[in-house]
DNA sequence: TCACAGCGAGACTCAGGGGTTCCGGAACTG
DNA sequence: CAGTTCCGGAACCCCTGAGTCTCGCTGTGA
């Protein structure tokens, strides 16, 4: 879906004229990424993406059609920012397993961009798929992955309902940031970690303050 | 903040003319609130308001002065759906007490008005107060002073961080509304509490299947 | 009866933003 | 060189939606 090389593939043979700049892409989808997550959707105009990128905006047109179809690119092309269970060494135990993840998950400015994104979803199906995978899938799915790791290793209750504790984590973080519109700090995850999901997860109780 | 009344204040002596109908505003607000809760905020416009509530638009703007004041007062009058601890019969549990507030946290189209009010509280920080007072700070303290019930009747455990738990069904329900873009049903509601809920409060292993 | 104010309807202004087009210049092919 | 394509910049079209105004009508107090 990246850029029209449909011509190029058709006549291998090189065409005249000045050829595409092809790292013009990545600065067009970066400040778009930039700016969905500083000012949101409908506040990234494609004039400030042009003029963020350096370019023109004939330049942005000449690439995507649409302000829907950049924004879908610039969200699937920011995904290697994703963290899945293979980045996550196992450290011996499901506390320290998510606190290795603790910074990353708040380092990236992905929460500012799923924020801004989020009313894009709204409005464009499109766009709503690529946030559904990129923000709700993965997100559960490492945890799910971590629980399963935990599981192996002995460290779960019986009769616990992993699917469910899946999704609360990142509930909690996602409320944090797009509801109640706060700050979800190294504090604050560890305090979640340490009082809600390892607790959920192994039936343990809270270490005393 | 609702209507003018400044010059009837001035001069309590009636003047002449037609008197505003009163009725009205009700109207409108209620409109107002469907709009936002059918299409968001942005897709909430002034015309649909005024068609929906059946008058014109210069009626709407006689009684306010802008959108964003219409929709802090249409929020703020529609707080009367929002639940307080005394709304919520002793039931003699903590599970029980939670499963009666189950329908009415879903019956009422609040958590649509919450997911379109949501894009306005990123936009105006007046409607970002009044969001985070009735759908952040209100649905936590109602969730608190349950917990506190059920530390009276003794059915908390140990070394519960109550405030943090007191934060996770607001931020599961409001997740899979406005983030996951999910229904929040019943039997959702009711996995929850009995999977995630009352075993963080209470330590207790909840019920095999 | 008459002046005044609220009423619904609709035309209107104005600003912002998506999308298009044109321009002069630069890079590339042959 | 010619022809072609890309580039940044900027002017431009056009639609949408907030907010204003006018019109003809309906109540209401003096």
């Amino acid at each position: 879906m990246q850029a029209n090389d449909d011509v190029l593939v058709a006549a291998p043979a090189r065409r005249p004229g000045r050829r595409r700049d092809a790292s013009k892409d990545d600065v067009i989808l970066e400040a778009t990424r930039q700016l969905i997550a500083e000012r949101g959707y409908e506040g990234m105009t494609m004039d400030a993406v042009a003029e963020r990128a350096g370019t023109g905006k004939a330049t942005v047109y000449r690439r995507w059609p649409s302000k829907v179809e950049l924004t879908v690119d610039a969200v699937i092309c920011g995904r290697q920012f994703i963290l899945t269970i293979d980045d996550v060494p196992d450290t011996g135990s499901l506390r320290s397993d998510l606190m290795s993840i603790r910074g990353a998950a708040r380092g990236s400015r992905n929460d500012e961009l799923m924020h801004g994104l989020h009313q894009a979803a709204r409005v464009d199906p499109q766009v709503a798929a690529v946030f559904h995978e990129q923000f709700v899938i993965a997100r559960t799915a490492l945890m799910r992955a971590l629980l399963e790791r935990a599981l192996h290793r002995g460290e779960i209750a019986p009769g616990r309902d992993l699917d469910m504790i899946a999704t609360v984590a990142p509930a909690m973080i996602a409320y944090q940031k797009v509801v109640a519109g706060g700050k979800a700090g190294p504090d604050y995850i560890e305090r979640m970690i340490d009082h809600i999901i390892v607790p959920l997860a192994t039936g343990s109780v809270p270490a005393a303050e």
